[in-house]
DNA sequence: ACCACGATGCTTTTT
DNA sequence: GCATCGTGGT
């Protein structure tokens, strides 16, 4: 194989022993910016070039798709074509992947379907209520994550131990997940959970199998190997078995995905997991000035139980730079305006948009940031937010496709029978629902079954034609070519092109632009496969935009300057995090911190606000503790902008601090309203006050519109 | 079957 | 403050 191997010269002694150490397991510890990337691409184009195995021998394992794809790239220039043979991808790929081919022996037909979350949630919903439990009471989302985490941990329901079970429901949420698991059979259909729990149970029942990938698999590498979940160790383990050749890159300190199943003990654990395991450390950070590394390096160790890693900055260049900010503002909108001011001025200095970053905590919060984007008139790009493929009208134009590919799929069945309205109500649905529970088939099967009215039959067959047509013409036409001519003769696009709202033209755009992306595939499958497997924002760096984004959202990436605003007590560590999971929760919001700052190449500006609107309700804020823990000498602390820094919060007097201090106890109270009149409270529930008014009888209404009498 | 309106709850973080 | 859901009227 051509391959050039004098990029292994530019590598540092740790990084060349981590591209080179080939045999045996192997952990690399590797902080922030110390270049992680390159070594795993290196070490894959390494075991190449010299001949070790064939790229279709090595699997690498990364935790997102943009990951993936940037892997793919870089390997591409170091060894070309022969990348496209790796196995690489997320886990979740690599899953999907054995299951296209050994699907069967798990009782999966070939051309099942990936749900998304919202499928998910819906399928649950539909199950509980079936069971007549309270939707309200119990939320489906909360049975969603129950069942996530069993899945998480690779347990199917019949695995599930008495300390496993959860309490929700009066202890019926194990009988729910074999209902959904039961449901998903028969809809030929997994989720995101089946992905890596199915090919376990796969390679636990079918030694042959797994047999025949741990044979294939000669080189293993796993990068972020902090936020691997249970399952995906076992998947490893297993695998690994093999040629015993694993290396996983990961931090420690970077571990933040523990609420989605991560479980850092994969890495802690290493060396007794995989004997004789050698470690590399990677301690030079190639990225951020002196400053950022010492602020990172001091807020994370207040952390516990960690491995222990020093950073230190790779050129004496590097020495110094700019000291990290940390600014106060008077509220939330000041705080954007700022930032976004700030950003403007550097962009006319000369520094490019897509070189800055705003990292939140909260995905909410990238709202008041996008007003001052907007204001600003600069481009921008919100992640994390609501997302294109989450989108309305794109599930719905997916919905349309995965029934053309599939008319077993109820769900999307049921998304698009009605939309545009036909006349298809909840009467005519669940008519068919009844039937095809009767018979044990499909919604689409029931049509011919059902007894309806003669006026939606004839509209419902008319839809089964439209849908089987289209099935027809894919095998000749071009999938881009059906889906187009579906979307017209539904009516779906003549409905939004109706509604003619702003709104209704963006979503008109949205459609087009999927549908514009469909020229790339060969089937509608590949295409539906790709949409349910795409969830995290793909790169679509269309010019020089500024990106705003969650603090998960932007690990693994890097920006010259880096804006952190709402580092506030409740928000950021966020409430919930201490909440649930106390200390150790805590401690992970200050990984979240230290990913955040370790972001930057150049400058970090850290900002709080006093007054910060929550559910549209005004609330003051104190400092986040985690400004606290920052070292003085290496931080321009600016304090608060409108009260100079050391003015003391509990000062301030707002209007809407008033309420706060009116005595708790006002029920029995005479008060004065301006549309209801005079009444007496009855209840208190927080800010919600019950009156009883003397012309306009009992009235919710809130504390503040209230005056004592 | 569909629409208008009001009550409700929501904001962690994502493959 | 907003989007979603459920209700009751047409």
């Amino acid at each position: 194989m051509d391959f050039n191997i004098d990029f292994l010269e530019t590598l540092n002694p740790e990084q060349y022993q981590a591209v080179t150490t080939t045999e045996g397991p192997l952990l690399v510890l590797s902080g922030a910016g110390t270049g992680k990337t390159r070594v795993l691409t290196t070490r894959v184009a390494y075991i190449l070039a010299n001949g070790l195995a064939h790229p279709w021998q090595v699997l690498a394992v990364t935790f997102t798709n943009k990951a993936a794809k940037e892997m793919q790239e870089r390997l591409t220039q170091m060894v070309g074509a022969a990348a496209g043979d790796v196995w690489l991808g997320t886990f979740h790929r690599i899953g999907l992947r054995i299951l296209r081919r050994y699907g069967d022996l798990v009782n999966l037909n070939k051309n099942f379907i990936v749900l998304d979350a919202d499928d998910q949630e819906r399928l649950l919903k539909n199950i509980m209520k079936e069971c007549l439990v309270d939707t309200k009471e119990y939320p489906p989302a909360d049975l969603l994550e129950i069942i996530q985490h069993w899945k998480d941990k690779g347990l199917a329901p019949d695995a599930i131990t008495e300390a496993e079970k959860s309490n929700f429901c009066e202890g019926r949420a194990l009988d729910f997940y074999r209902l959904y698991q039961k449901r998903l059979h028969e809809m030929n259909a997994v989720d995101f959970g089946d992905l890596l729990m199915l090919p376990l149970l796969l390679f636990q029942t079918h030694p042959e199998i797994l047999a025949e990938y741990q044979h294939r698999f000669q080189y293993i590498l796993v990068d972020e190997y902090q936020d691997t979940n249970i399952a995906q160790y076992m998947l490893l383990r297993l695998l690994a078995k093999g040629s015993n050749n694993i290396c996983c890159v990961g931090d420690d300190d970077q571990s933040i995905y523990s609420w989605r199943g991560a479980n850092v003990d994969n890495l802690l654990n290493f060396e007794k997991v995989f004997p004789g395991a050698q470690i590399i450390r990677l301690e030079t950070n190639y990225r951020s000035t002196e400053h950022i590394l010492a602020c990172a390096s001091s807020l994370i160790a207040n952390n516990t139980g960690r491995l222990g890693k020093t950073l230190h900055v790779a050129n004496q260049d590097e020495m110094g730079g700019e000291l990290v900010v940390v600014q106060g503002y008077y509220n939330g909108q000041e705080e954007a305006t700022e930032i976004i001011q700030k950003i403007e001025d550097e962009n006319h200095a000369g520094i490019p948009l897509s070189k800055m970053a705003v990292l939140v905590r909260l995905s909410f919060l990238t709202r008041e940031f996008e007003d001052a984007l907007i204001k600003a008139n600069l481009p921008y790009r919100i992640i994390g937010g609501f997302k294109f493929y989450e989108r309305e009208e794109i599930r719905d134009v997916v919905a349309y496709l995965r029934l053309v590919v599939n008319q077993n799929d109820d769900l999307a069945f049921m998304r698009v029978v009605n939309k545009p309205r036909r006349g298809i109500g909840d009467k005519v649905v669940e008519s068919l629902q009844q039937t095809a529970n009767a018979r044990h088939i499909s919604l689409f099967e029931a049509i011919n079954y059902a007894e309806i009215k003669p006026a939606p039959l004839k509209t419902l067959q008319a839809f089964r034609e439209m849908i089987l047509d289209a099935k027809k013409q894919t095998s000749t036409l071009r999938p881009v070519v059906v889906a187009k001519n579906l979307m017209q003769v539904s009516g779906y696009i003549a409905m939004w092109q109706a509604e003619k709202s702003l709104k209704s033209d963006e979503r008109i755009d949205n459609i087009y632009e999927l549908l514009n992306k469909l020229e790339d595939f060969a089937s509608l499958d590949a295409f539906i496969e790709e949409v349910s497997l795409q969830t995290e924002n793909d790169e679509q760096t269309t010019g020089d935009q500024l990106v705003v984004m969650t603090l998960h959202a932007s690990k693994g990436l890097e920006f010259d300057k880096v804006f952190l605003p709402a580092w506030e007590e409740e928000i950021f560590p966020h409430q919930r995090a201490i909440d649930e999971v106390g200390e150790a929760g805590l401690e992970e919001e200050r990984r979240l911190a230290y990913v955040g700052i370790t972001r930057a190449r150049k400058s970090v500006f850290i900002s709080y606000a006093s007054n910060r609107r929550v559910y549209g309700q005004w609330k003051n804020a104190l400092p986040s503790r985690f400004v606290e823990e920052l070292p003085p000498e290496h931080i321009d602390r600016r304090g608060n902008r409108r009260m100079g820094y050391g003015a003391q919060f509990s000062d301030i007097r707002m209007p809407w601090a008033a309420e706060k201090q009116t005595p708790k106890k006002r029920v029995g109270k005479r008060v004065h309203h301006e549309t209801f009149g005079d009444g007496v409270v009855l209840r208190e529930e927080g800010d919600r006050l019950e009156v009883f008014f003397d012309n306009s009888g009992l009235k919710k209404v809130l504390a503040r519109f209230l005056e004592e009498i």
